[in-house]
Order: structure tokens, then C-alpha cells, then sequence
DNA sequence: TTAAATGCAAAGAATTTGCATAACA
DNA sequence: TGTTATGCAAATTCTTTGCATTTAA
């Protein structure tokens, strides 16, 4: 765990960004994340250690390492906005009528990853929200379209 | 034009909602829009007609028209959620850097489509934001990164 | 007639910004 | 030493909510 924040600091470094306590911290809390974490999650984990990390110091670094590909966000649905760091590659089907968000591998996607690249130049992102309906709530809405 | 506000009004309508002349008018806006929109931009274009319609209430119509199947709302970059008819099918790839936004036609995103739903029962929405990088910013950020 | 929709004002959540101070390279 | 990052408070932006009134079906 510790040489992987070790090495995402490295890169940080290297990209030009300065390594200092509170991104330290920020890069643990998100190793330590199970799942996606929102600003406000990630300040709670950050504050347990050093608690005067203060939130807008929480969005300006993920704003930060998010400039320099360390991190990337999604919205899922409503609400916050909930953040990764890049190398865990997954991708998220979220249902837009109930909120159930599926994961999925990033092979699924590479076909189409692979296309837009050669069609567009286009770089997919390593944690797509993909938006629709799951199962249940699809089955549930033809039921009540009739 | 004022065909399709009718064919969606009486949609909305079969589906158990009430048309008004603020939901009138916001269709009428989605449609004269010609790309995204933000609650914002609809409720400036409904007050043109309707200078009562408050904020609120067109944020209340989009909920609903959304709850309908009628609309839906993409996230792009940073900023306010977008809004769409559902009927006017395309998605967008979207710069997480610069912003700028592509907008492709569905075929690009059929086969994925069509594997979501077998393997996960997963119906990909009519308007996806497949968020990643522009050609330019991924030429810039290879630059920087040696 | 009655359930649904609206206007208004006010609150709320999420995020950003200005500026003086502190800390990294 | 000179940027770059931070703490703090305050402001902004986007969106939601409560309630009395109006309106579509």
C-alpha cells in the first residue's frame, strides 16, 4: 500500500505538482477507498489525521492530481461527485431511475475505446459512468408503459 | 416543429402527467434548442414567453419529463447538468480538460449497447457523455509528461 | 372536484475564490 | 528564495423544499 502511494507521489513530483501533507493524505484516503469516494468522504478520512485539512484544500488538490491524470471523477446520478484514482481501471453502468451502479471490467469497453481513438482521437476515460436503466427498472417501466 | 410538441405533450399525458403552459413551453424550448441546455438557458427561453414561470418550476418539469422517459440530462465536464429530449438520440464524448464536446451518432455505441444488455440486462441511455480526452489534450499531456 | 402543478421565498448542498500565511523544491 | 499550496471565511452556483394558491383533467 505504502509504495503505492509512494509511486503516485512520484508521478505527482513528476508532473510538476508539489508533494505535501495533505495530498499525501489525500492519496492514502483514496488507496484506502474501497469504491468511489466523494470530496466530502475523502476530507472526513483526510481530517482523521491531519485535522486542519480543510475541504476547499480537499477540492483544490483533487482539482490538482485530477490536472496531472492521477485522478478522475464521475457522476453517478444525483449528488456529489465521487472520485478515483486512475489506475484502478473499472467501469460503472449506472441506472439513472433507481441508482444501482454495476461494474463492469474495462474490456467491455475496449472495442468501443479502441474506435473512438482511431474515429476520433479521442482517449476514453479509465472509469466511465455509462448511463441507462438496469434490468429491473427497465422491465419495470415497459410494465408501465402499457 | 409544433407537430412533435403535441406528439410529445400527449405522451407526457398517456404517461399520467398534466400538460401546462410552463411544460409546454419547455418543450417547445427543448426543441428549438439546438444542443444541450442548461436549466437555466430553458427557463430564460421559457420566461420569454412566460415571464412567470419561476426556476423552480422548470427545474420541477425537467424531474418530471425525466421520471416520463421524455428527457434526459448528461453531465459534461464541470458546470450545470444538461438537458435533452429523449428522441433526439446522439452522445457526446467529452473532454475532461478542455471541455469541448464531440457529439456522435449512436452506431458508434451499438455494439456496446447491444452487448450490455445481453450480458448485464443494461439499457444504455439515448444520451451518453463518455467522458475522457480530446485529441489535442492527449497530445499535450504526452508532451508533458516527458 | 380533487389530485397535481405552480409561484414565491427561503434553505440547502456542493463547490469555488480572495487573500494573507506557510511550506515545498 | 521563489513559487506553489494552504487555511480560513465568505461568496457563488446549482438545485431543492415548504406552503399557500392555482389549474388541468
Amino acid at each position: 500500500m505504502d509504495d503505492r502511494a509512494e509511486r503516485i507521489l512520484a508521478l505527482l513530483r513528476e508532473r510538476g505538482g508539489r508533494v505535501t501533507a495533505a495530498r499525501r493524505a489525500i492519496v492514502v484516503a483514496l488507496l484506502r477507498a474501497p469504491h468511489h469516494v466523494t470530496a466530502e468522504e475523502l476530507a472526513a478520512a483526510v481530517q482523521a489525521q491531519l485535522p486542519d485539512v480543510h475541504q476547499s484544500t480537499v477540492y483544490r488538490c483533487l482539482d490538482t492530481l485530477t490536472e496531472l491524470g492521477i485522478v478522475t471523477h464521475v457522476h453517478v446520478g444525483r449528488g456529489p461527485v465521487v472520485y478515483h484514482l486512475v489506475d484502478e481501471v473499472h467501469h460503472h453502468l449506472a441506472c439513472q431511475v433507481c441508482g444501482a451502479v454495476i461494474g463492469i471490467t474495462p474490456d467491455v469497453v475496449h472495442a468501443l475505446a479502441e474506435r473512438l481513438h482511431e474515429e476520433f482521437g479521442f482517449v476514453l476515460d479509465a472509469h466511465l459512468a455509462l448511463a441507462g436503466r438496469c434490468r429491473d427498472c427497465e422491465l419495470a417501466a415497459q410494465r408501465a408503459a402499457r
